[in-house]
RNA sequence: GGGCGAUUAGCUCAGCGGUAGAGCGCCUGCCUUACAAGCAGGAUGUCCCUGGUUCGAACCCUGGAUCGCCCA
């Protein structure tokens, strides 16, 4: 692997070139791919499955980003890590982009057959297959392609079928005819989750039914009722009334004319009929309404389907059949007037069903489908839930969790598609028999053998079988993955036995139903195990203007593009950056016009910003060995070592546990600042100055300290941005052996490096060495100007203190010397007419006549006056409160003690210098 | 109708009991031999409103406003 250890090129920072690089060579030396046999304890994540023929969205490129920081950071503290990577068939998706591949060509999925209809299905998820899991590539991902799986794999085909055995010998699965949510631009059923509720403007009509007498005449007396969807009243069965209403009591039982097909219904009563809606007076259509569906099983009902399967009306519309509902709809309201029988139409705003994918008003349709029970298995979850399993971080989640585990209706499973896992039922029928009836027996079974046992051993020999044509939702498949991935049903699987249950599921809050919980139901049914540990719930992605980005809106923000032109490092960091309040959306800056994006561009900035120091440090790397730094170096350190240090360790032992607690945004936000501030701004600037000296040995220590910290941080931020720091780490060439830096360890946290004492020593460093340089400013002085700068104060320690850094304060003020006295030590007087500032207990002085200018040295003074004397006055307000001594903790009302003791000197000496200039 | 979240500098967001922060943008000065994708300095806030709890509230509690989301 010597290979790696590339000289490192002198020229600016390309993000593509080194991406490329290593994402080649953690594939090729199969950096991801554990084994289970190994030690270390076991942490696993299987990736949420995106569409197999879908591509990279910016959505995708966030869980991403998330979920490789945990794992990757995980690898580092040792575990044996398994990160698995798939996709998801997405049945209604491909079904719908191959239809409209059809229709081009003039056919229909009916014209050509199942098997071809397969067949191309197939071959389109081998052409588009690849692209996501290329562009995952890109993204830098440490998952283990070699176990990459496919919903429709063969293993994992057959776990599907042993989970809809099992449910079934559960009688947890059944078949039968319900109103399900009929969605007519895929002509499929399709669950309650994939129907969205959306608010519209439409009319509320009022039409009149004719009573009639016991003898079944028109008694030219009528029943008006209000309803938003007029066409279904010729499958209307009955008219409702609240039993309550003084209004309508006396008609119940009477029966009323339906126009157009001439039926006769009832008038009943139902206690769930609001007498406040329309004329309260409603309509009842079993067929075509899920709350006239339960009028209708409550009183006995009959159930008049009057719709195709696609949305028009059937032969039991009579005259309106063949017409669009909506056609239908236009034409009945006409007529309804012609007739007389229309007596009002109101706007009215109502929600209507739509359905997710096909973007059409779902419509109630009564059919034979299959279903799985769930109140059981969600009790199951409910049961766990209370235990904490799993771990919803944030924990609001939890609660949205329980609530629908509480609320939950039994799930059409059945899709009236190809693509996809075709249900293992076979029906039985005579010999001589083809059609499938509604009560036609069937068998389910592992395959058509067994279920041709099974079906010869119940219904004889004189037999045939024929398969149920429908395939599963999508879901029932993906809320096997965390362990179909695995290898179960074959619960010896050595993946299995190491990897299950995973240690934590990413995603999105927006699948917490259709994925999250019915994993944890499938995984608590089948392997008796929540699937997860944690579910760490992340936000959307939402753009500039705060809309979710979605293909339909057109808003998307393509993560390739970014990549392209900042680098994947660049766009994680900006990612992860803005993920801080965990579980909340974020907002991606983007300029459309000119494809740029500011904060992708600030964190390649930081990525150049660390390119550049390690640059720095291996131009003035003066010998060419893997030296480190070590125990024998420790008396060595001067003071600024120790402080770099003090803070490296501090920022190991915050980012480490900020990351066990996912608080990932806060950790990169927290290495950006120690790298960037304390590491690059000041730490290599002292690095400069002692560069400069000849002294060899303390040259040598603060070599070995910007190695072993710029190490420490390649370390840390590796998780971020792996390829940067993987790149520049070998161009240090930190580890002599051949090895990867995403195969290191974490850096180890050395507390007795910690001293928070030091940390404020050097606070106060920074605060002078700002007023000397405001001092500067103030003068006029040209930066190549160098002038002598006195340093005053009462305070040994910081005395002491300065003394030792006189020699970087001198170059990190462009001073031409720096003189440090004790008070008592100096005439005060000889500097009354220099520059001047002051800092607590500290006078800083630029003592040269000629620059000085007596108005300006009168106003900073003054300014500095009223700054203290309202610190002042605020402190003394606190004080004095007896309440506040009193019950405030004694260490808050030290503090104020002390700083109000500081701040009174240090206006008594602001006072003594501006009498003197006076 | 029920629930959840948000509201802090021009913009994007941290902070969640001890008197306000970052990045970007803006202003000034610097091509200082790692970095102009940079360096040094600077300006900027009734922390949505309202009561209350507290010695002390951006932070906790009442009530309200606005925006967004989920469920029915």
């Amino acid at each position: 692997m010597t290979e790696m250890n590339d000289e490192l090129s002198l020229e600016n920072y390309s993000p593509s070139e080194v991406e490329k690089k290593w994402q080649g060579k953690w594939e090729s030396l199969k950096a991801f791919t554990p084994d289970p046999e190994d030690d270390g304890e076991p942490f696993s994540i299987v990736i949420p499955p995106p569409n197999v023929t879908g591509s990279l969205h910016m959505g995708h490129a966030f869980n991403t980003a998330l979920i490789d920081v945990v794992v990757r950071f995980q690898r580092l503290l040792g575990k044996n890590v398994l990160c698995l990577p798939g996709t998801d068939h997405a049945s209604i998706a491909v079904q719908t982009i191959l239809e409209k591949q059809l229709k081009s060509e003039g056919k229909k999925s009916e014209d050509i057959g199942r098997d071809e209809f397969l067949k191309r299905a197939w071959t389109w998820k081998e052409q588009s297959g690849g692209r996501i899991a290329s562009q995952l590539k890109r993204i830098g991902y440490s998952v283990d392609w070699s176990r990459e799986r496919f919903t429709l794999d063969e293993k994992l085909n057959e776990a599907v079928v042993e989970a809809f055995n099992i449910l079934y010998k559960k009688n947890l699965i059944y078949r039968g005819e319900y109103l399900v949510n009929w969605c007519p631009a895929s002509q499929s059923a399709v669950s309650d989750l994939e129907v969205e509720m959306q608010e519209v403007d439409g009319h509320l009509w009022y039409f009149k039914y004719p009573l009639l007498s016991k003898s079944g005449k028109k008694l030219g007396k009528f029943l008006e009722v209000a309803t938003t969807r007029p066409e279904t009243l010729l499958g209307d069965t009955a008219v409702a009334v609240n039993p309550e209403d003084d209004r309508y009591k006396k008609y119940i039982g009477v029966k009323v004319k339906v126009p157009f097909v001439d039926r006769e219904i009832p008038v009943i009563a139902d206690s769930h009929v609001d007498k406040e809606f329309g004329t309260g007076c409603v309509k009842v259509t079993p067929a075509h309404d899920p709350n006239d569906f339960a009028i209708g099983k409550r009183h006995n009902l009959k159930q008049i389907n009057v719709m195709n399967k696609n949305g028009t009306l059937n032969i039991n519309a009579g005259k309106f059949h063949n017409l669009d509902r909506y056609e239908a709809r236009k034409k009945i309201i006409e007529e309804l007037d012609n007739l007389g029988l229309l007596t009002k139409i109101e706007e009215y705003k109502h929600t209507v069903p739509f359905s997710d994918r096909g973007k059409v008003p779902i419509e109630p349709l009564l059919s034979t489908q299959w279903f799985l029970k769930m109140d059981d298995i969600s009790q199951g979850c409910l049961k766990e839930i209370d235990f904490k399993k799993p771990e919803f971080i944030p924990q609001r989640w939890e609660k949205v969790y329980k609530d629908w585990l509480e609320n939950i209706n039994d799930w059409c499973i059945s899709r009236q598609l190809w693509w996809g896992h075709q249900i293992p039922a076979w029906y039985v029928l005579d010999e001589s028999q083809d059609s499938i009836e509604q009560n036609t027996p069937f068998v389910v079974a592992r395959n058509e053998e067994d279920a041709l046992i099974q079906a010869n051993k119940n219904f004889g020999l004189n037999i045939k079988l024929v398969r149920d044509k429908d395939v599963l939702d999508t879901w029932f498949s993906s809320g096997l993955w965390p362990f179909s991935t695995l290898g179960w049903p074959n619960t010896n699987d050595s993946d299995f036995k190491k990897w299950y249950p995973n240690s934590v599921l990413v995603t999105g809050f927006d699948i917490i139903f259709f994925w999250v919980a019915r994993m944890t139901m499938m995984g608590n049914t089948f392997t008796n195990n929540i699937p997860f540990k944690d579910v760490y719930i992340h936000g959307l992605v939402r753009d500039e203007n705060n809309k979710k980005m979605s293909k339909s809106s057109g808003n998307g923000i393509d993560p390739i593009l970014l990549i392209d032109k900042y680098g994947s490092d660049a766009l994680r960091f900006a990612l992860i950056r803005e993920v801080a309040g965990a579980g909340q959306d974020i907002r991606l800056d983007f300029d459309r016009k000119k494809d740029t994006s500011s904060t992708v561009e600030a964190s390649r900035n930081f990525a150049n910003k660390l390119w550049n120091a390690t640059k720095f440090v291996l131009i003035n790397k003066t010998s060419k060995d893997h030296y480190s730094f070590n125990e024998s170096d420790h008396n060595s350190l001067e003071l600024c070592d120790r402080w770099i240090l003090s803070k490296l360790n501090q920022v190991n032992t915050k980012v480490s546990t900020l990351l066990k607690e996912y608080k990932l945004g806060e950790s990169a936000k927290l290495l950006y600042e120690f790298s960037w501030n304390d590491f690059c701004d000041w730490y290599v600037e002292f690095a400069k100055q002692r560069f400069n000296n000849k002294e060899t040995k303390n040259r040598q220590i603060s070599e070995k300290v910007l190695i072993k910290v710029l190490n420490d941080i390649l370390v840390m931020i590796h998780p971020f941005m792996p390829h940067i720091t993987e790149e520049l780490w070998h161009v240090l060439q930190l580890k002599p052996e051949e090895t990867l830096l995403t195969l290191q360890k974490w850096p180890t946290q050395e507390n007795k490096f910690v001293d928070i004492k030091l940390d404020q020593s050097f606070q106060k460093l920074f605060e002078i060495i700002r007023l000397i340089r405001n001092l500067r400013v103030e003068l006029g002085l040209k930066p190549s100007e160098k002038v002598p700068v006195y340093l005053i104060s009462d305070n040994h320690y910081l005395i002491d203190f300065l003394k030792n850094l006189v020699d970087d304060i001198q170059t990190l003020t462009k001073s031409s010397e720096v003189f440090i006295y004790e008070t008592n030590a100096v005439d005060k007087k000889e500097f009354s007419k220099s520059f001047s500032g002051i800092i607590g207990d500290l006078e800083v002085y630029l003592p040269f006549q000629d620059y000085v200018n007596m108005d300006a040295l009168k106003e900073r003074l003054t300014k500095d006056l009223q700054k203290v004397n309202s610190e002042l006055e605020n402190l003394n307000k606190r004080l004095s409160n007896k309440n506040f001594i009193d019950k405030a903790p004694k260490e808050i009302v030290n503090e104020c003690r002390f700083k109000l003791k500081e701040v009174t000197e240090q206006m008594a000496r602001i006072n003594t210098k501006l009498e003197l200039l006076d």
